[in-house]
DNA sequence: GTTGAAACAATTACGCC
DNA sequence: GGCGTAATTGTTTCAAC
């Protein structure tokens, strides 16, 4: 990982189908050497794939929210990764240490869907002991 | 929208690379027809933009926290976004509802450099009452 | 790393419904 | 508007160095 690799790089995370041989042109480097460098990128797994990064609200998700759950014990672990896995509206869940014990990305039709998911899907669950939903108004930076 | 369009977003989320001859293997329509079709997703804002999806562990950012934010008086609100604009390890922003107004995702490289960001560049800026820290010990899903 | 030839993919122009 | 075919153009891969 030298300068060029991290000016690929850079250049792909704007657009992930630049072609090698567009790059070559930034980087003065020819088309094979950048198709090696990329391909090193990918089995080192620096990167880790390539992927498109929909308009969630052209697709209908006008809310954003993150939900912090706590879980009673661990033996309630599976179900609840089970949940997450399987539901489609949970972008995000990460492990925390502190008084919650996770914390969801969830987006969402409506404040409806929202609700659904809360009362139906996670508080349903054994134990959930306590959740606190933040709502997202308006998103100012969104990387990976 | 239809299904079929549905069906090249979910082959471009799992490879942004995905040629548009692979593509058409697997909705059965011609190369000219799916390449038509991802123009008119990028051109309809549906496709945000195509990107690459790193590694942060290989990158040598090993921690991932949220911290939430609480500011004063909205006439902060510009310091602040400048200062988040500008950092680089602070990876996504949200305007929330709620007892705090901002939820930021940052990826660092040790605990060390979360110290820093907390103590040298969010808590000294005007206007900011209140932050509260949240680990991420691990990460069970992740997507856009 | 480079170059150049061969293989492969995208784009364009066209006709079709 | 959406699709397919075929020719052209552009890109990647593979070999040799």
């Amino acid at each position: 990982m030298d300068r060029i690799d991290e000016e690929i790089l850079k250049l792909l995370k704007e657009n992930g189908r630049m072609t090698s041989s567009e790059i070559s042109k930034h980087v003065h480097l020819s088309v094979p050497a950048v198709s090696e460098r990329i391909r090193k990128l990918e089995e080192g797994q620096v990167i880790d794939r390539f992927t498109v990064r929909l308009n969630r609200e052209q697709t209908g998700l006008h809310l954003l929210a993150f939900i912090m759950v706590q879980l009673e014990k661990p033996e309630h672990v599976a179900g609840f990764r089970t949940m997450i896995v399987q539901t489609p509206s949970v972008l995000e869940c990460h492990h925390l240490a502190g008084e919650y014990d996770y914390l969801l990305k969830v987006a969402l039709k409506s404040t409806g869907e929202l609700e659904q998911l809360i009362s139906e899907q996670i508080k349903r669950l054994e134990g959930v002991s306590k959740t606190n939903t933040m709502i997202v108004l308006s998103t100012m930076k969104e990387e990976m």
